[in-house]
RNA sequence: GGGAGCAUAGCUCAGCUGGUUCAGAGCAUCUGCCUUACAAGCAGAGGGUCCGCGGUUCGAACCCGUGUGCUCCCA
């Protein structure tokens, strides 16, 4: 069969996904073998997958596979995530496109076009997965608004609720204007901005022209102002005490208040206090009971209660603000200054503080199992580091907020009757029959209950991610709970361990009484060369499918693993597309070479010669097949990729093909051939989590493969301890064979020149078993052995063997060689002085363990006879 | 303001419980090669006050302190 010059990944990318599928090799079903679980971290149905994706899903695909290769019953859950408010605000602008206006929708008629949106970007996603080579198992896949998984979620709430952890109550919450919704301290980004700091007098109620000055960010606040607040120990107002004082434009008369939360450095020492607009200040106007003025609508514009500006936005008011207060002259100056502005996570907009009702979850007892959990390594958090950051979190906790002015969402499950009555119920008929019995006589009148408007925050359902998608609400004893449940590895990014991780913990204890997973393996962020976090607005983030049409899925993979040390951010580089390119390129010929000699078998051809290059390779096979199951152990997966990438190009494809391949037209050994591809097979078999389809695709030409026989399931064999022996001299003739080659160069000599290599050693047999093996790879004519100096030869020193090079077409510069020698025998001098005055000092031997002394002399022991060696070749010159 | 982390070759990073065969890898660079799979390649080479300073130790890239610079999280 002829092999096309490349790898074809497009086309072999398909096949082999389909092939795959259809086998069943992604399908998981509970049986006798150890479960290994990971449930996917379900993107949101807003929008396609990006580099970040590309990075997490590539991460647990390995995880999948590799586990898979070693007997484990893999189980990957695929889902995506109905993402509340980005999801809203999607289909919000969509219809506005349309010409459609939300507020004019009913409920139902919204969330049919959400449902639409859903289908076509959820299944936009779920293909994205599959482009990249997921091994998932599709027919789980989830969505945290499946029917059953709505009903989780309203049992949850109604659960808390019974047990008292969730209430309603008006708080000072994060208020979105554009989404107008609340939301919880986590999705609010706080941005270093650019601002102004305004100082503004207000007049004091004394008699005569006397001010105070404040200095705010927020002049538009000024409407909402009920005091003025200062330190007690501040000299500079301290003859205000019991004074009032007048907010300028509308002179409404607050009082000056005291307290020593005043910052006396900060601005002037005097503090506007905006109970309705700024958490500290709803804080001291509760303890100094101040009225509340809220000015603002839920759009961000002013409401009727500002008394000016009514309807017009905040921002705009901010301008308009100061230029009335110049006119009035109650600006007395303003200078720019660098804030912290809290942001919307989803809609980008400047977070306004308000006083809002809302329900809240009490998250002080939840916390404590799963603080503990992790604190005392029950999960693991991968790295360590991330412990720190979770127990800093958990440890000051506060509630959360968990309704959402939204439609898209679970509804809230709590009817109201005409009296503001409250029901929690799992639903509406379960309210009626309290309020009935509670109320009989209001209900006997007005049977009606009206239900919350609100839905619940998303991450308030895809905290029950990983037991709900086995079905906990429903069949708590189901057979599939009980196999995969808790899962194993948990693969998401550090962003997301409070909105997130924190919360499966808890709810895993709470409703399942157990973990929700074993480990948790947090990735770094994907960002740009320049160290840039990947974003849409930058346009730095390169298009995934284009990428994977146009590289294949098996090069993005390799990019983005290559360059991603454990735990760590990664920065993303074109270059590294191309690394992998090349890398399968280099697969493909090996592929090609190997294949070109299946023709030209023959048995029984003596192997002596390259005996040890089998030997060797397969030692090397072996003892890489170890240091990469302690790797991925450990998480290091670009560590183990980088190794596996250097096993298959430089001991396979640079040293072991050179060495056992046969000459022009020359036939192979039979034997030779078969455990050739042998290796090469368990090459494919270690790489193929990372690079799933070259790999597969490899295996399949290299022989004929009976159905079933595929690489995807092909079980790792239980690595035996390698031969260090072997080991060792494969190294040394590595050594030799670049000595040589060095000194060719050096030497001027052409390629195609040939020498003669005359050896004075003592390792005679290691000698003659590469003989032929060193001859080729040095392009030598003829090997000897020799004890006397040969004259006219370039002398050369290799660990404590002397090689003379015969070479009729070489200039020897003998002063060179000496120079050389002569400098390399002060080195070891050097060397061995140094652990002279180690091994010499007392307290040394006295304090340093035995197998490091041992070791020192060792060292010294080498370092002599390579100079004894040295010496005499010198001598010799 | 509180907390966490990082600083090693031009770049990205390894370097586990301190012990000069630990100063390393990949990429990039330079030199020579179109050698019977691969120029998306082959062969070889150069390159580092291990951020500064101080300390502990027989011995420090590694431990401690301190300074500087950077990143992230929280308020």
């Amino acid at each position: 069969m002829e092999l096309s010059k490349n790898f074809g990944h497009n086309e072999a990318e398909s096949k082999w996904y389909a092939h795959w599928n259809g086998a069943g090799y992604f399908r998981s079903e509970p049986d006798e073998r150890p479960a290994y679980t990971i449930v996917i971290p379900p993107p949101n149905v807003t929008g396609v997958l990006h580099m970040g994706h590309a990075l997490n899903d590539t991460v647990q695909d390995i995880l999948i596979r590799r586990h898979k290769m070693l007997g484990y019953n893999t189980c990957w859950v695929p889902g995506t995530d109905h993402a509340s408010i980005a999801t809203e605000a999607k289909v919000v602008n969509m219809l506005k496109e349309r010409g459609i206006d939300k507020k004019k929708l009913p409920r139902d008629e919204f969330l049919k076009y959400a449902w639409e949106w859903k289908e076509k970007y959820g299944g936009i996603i779920l293909q994205q997965l599959e482009k990249l080579g997921c091994a998932l198992d599709w027919e789980r896949t989830a969505f945290t608004m499946d029917e059953g998984y709505y009903a989780a979620v309203i049992r949850v709430f109604n659960e808390l609720y019974e047990k008292g952890l969730i209430y309603r109550g008006v708080k000072m919450i994060n208020w979105d204007p554009k989404a107008k919704t609340a939301l919880s301290d986590e999705e609010v980004i706080h941005k270093q901005t650019n601002s102004k700091l305004y100082y503004v007098r207000y007049k004091l109620d004394v008699p005569g022209e006397e001010y105070i000055t404040i200095a705010t960010v927020r002049p538009e606040t000024i409407l909402g102002d009920t005091a003025v607040c200062v330190h007690p120990d501040d000299p500079r107002y301290a003859h205000l005490k019991g004074k009032f004082c007048f907010i300028p434009l509308i002179n409404r008369r607050v009082p000056v208040i005291f307290d020593d939360y005043i910052d006396l450095e900060f601005g002037t020492g005097a503090l506007k206090v905006t109970p309705a607009h700024d958490i500290n200040d709803y804080n001291l106007g509760l303890k100094h009971g101040l009225p509340v003025v809220d000015t603002l609508n839920d759009d961000g514009t002013m409401s009727e209660a500002a008394q000016l500006y009514v309807g017009m936005d905040r921002f705009k008011v901010r301008r308009k603000i100061v230029e009335d207060l110049k006119v009035i002259g109650a600006l007395v100056k303003e200078e720019d200054y660098v804030n912290q502005v809290g942001y919307s996570e989803r809609t980008s907009e400047v977070i306004e503080p308000r006083l809002s009702m809302q329900w809240w979850c009490n998250m002080q007892e939840l916390s404590k199992p799963a603080l503990d959990a992790v604190e005392n390594n029950e999960i693991e958090f991968h790295p360590a580091k991330f412990k720190n950051t979770y127990r800093h979190w958990m440890g000051n906790i506060k509630d959360w907020c968990v309704s959402r002015q939204l439609w898209w969402g679970q509804r809230i499950p709590a009817w109201y009757d005409t009296e503001g009555g409250l029901y929690v119920a799992l639903n509406e008929k379960d309210a009626h029959e309290i309020y009935q019995a509670k109320k009989p006589g209001l209900a006997a009148k007005i049977p009606e209950l009206r239900q919350d408007e609100d839905v619940l925050d998303t991450w308030f359902s895809s905290w029950l991610w990983p037991m709900e998608v086995f079905d906990w609400n429903k069949h708590p004893e189901n057979k599939d709970l009980a196999y995969y449940y808790p899962g194993n590895t948990l693969v998401t990014a550090p962003e997301i361990i409070f909105f997130w991780v924190a919360r499966m913990i808890m709810a895993g204890y709470e409703f399942m009484g157990k973990k929700p997973f074993e480990k948790v393996y947090f990735t770094g962020i994907v960002r740009d060369k320049q160290g840039r976090k990947m974003s849409k607005s930058l346009g730095n983030s390169p298009d995934l499918l284009e990428m994977i049409e146009n590289s294949g899925a098996d090069a993005v993979r390799f990019s983005v693993m290559i360059s991603s040390p454990a735990g760590n951010d990664l920065l993303w580089d074109e270059s590294q597309l191309e690394q992998g390119r090349n890398f399968i390129n280099k697969m493909w010929n090996a592929l090609k070479l190997v294949k070109g000699w299946e023709s030209r078998c023959e048995e029984g051809l003596d192997v002596s010669n390259v005996k040890f290059a089998l030997d060797w390779m397969e030692a090397r096979v072996t003892s890489v097949s170890l240091e990469l199951g302690e790797m991925i152990k450990e998480f290091r997966l670009s560590e183990g990729l980088k190794t596996i990438y250097s096993l298959i190009w430089n001991d396979f494809c640079s040293w072991y093909l050179e060495w056992v391949k046969p000459g022009l037209d020359q036939p192979i050994s039979a034997h030779v051939y078969q455990r050739t591809i042998a290796v090469y097979e368990q090459l494919l078999q270690l790489l193929h989590p990372y690079l799933p389809f070259i790999t597969e695709e490899i295996y399949h030409l290299l022989a004929d493969r009976k159905e079933g026989d595929d690489l995807i399931v092909k079980q790792l064999a239980v690595p035996q301890t390698p031969d260090a022996g072997v080991l060792k001299y494969g190294s040394m003739l590595q050594e030799l064979i670049t000595a040589v080659r060095d000194t060719r160069n050096k030497n001027l000599l052409k390629p195609k020149d040939t020498i003669k290599l005359w050896i004075d050693t003592s390792h005679h047999a290691f000698y003659e078993g590469v003989q032929d093996i060193l001859r080729r790879q040095v392009n030598a004519e003829n090997i000897g052995f020799t004890t006397e100096a040969r004259p006219g030869c370039i002398s050369i020193v290799v660990q404590t063997d002397k090689l003379y090079i015969e070479a009729a077409a070489a200039t020897i510069d003998t002063e060179a060689q000496k120079a050389q020698m002569q400098k390399d025998i002060i080195y070891f001098k050097g060397f061995i002085e140094s652990l002279d005055k180690k091994l010499m000092n007392e307290k040394f031997v006295a304090n340093a363990k035995p197998e490091v002394i041992a070791n020192e002399r060792k060292k010294r022991a080498d370092a002599e006879a390579k100079i004894q060696t040295l010496e005499e070749s010198l001598s010799l010159l």
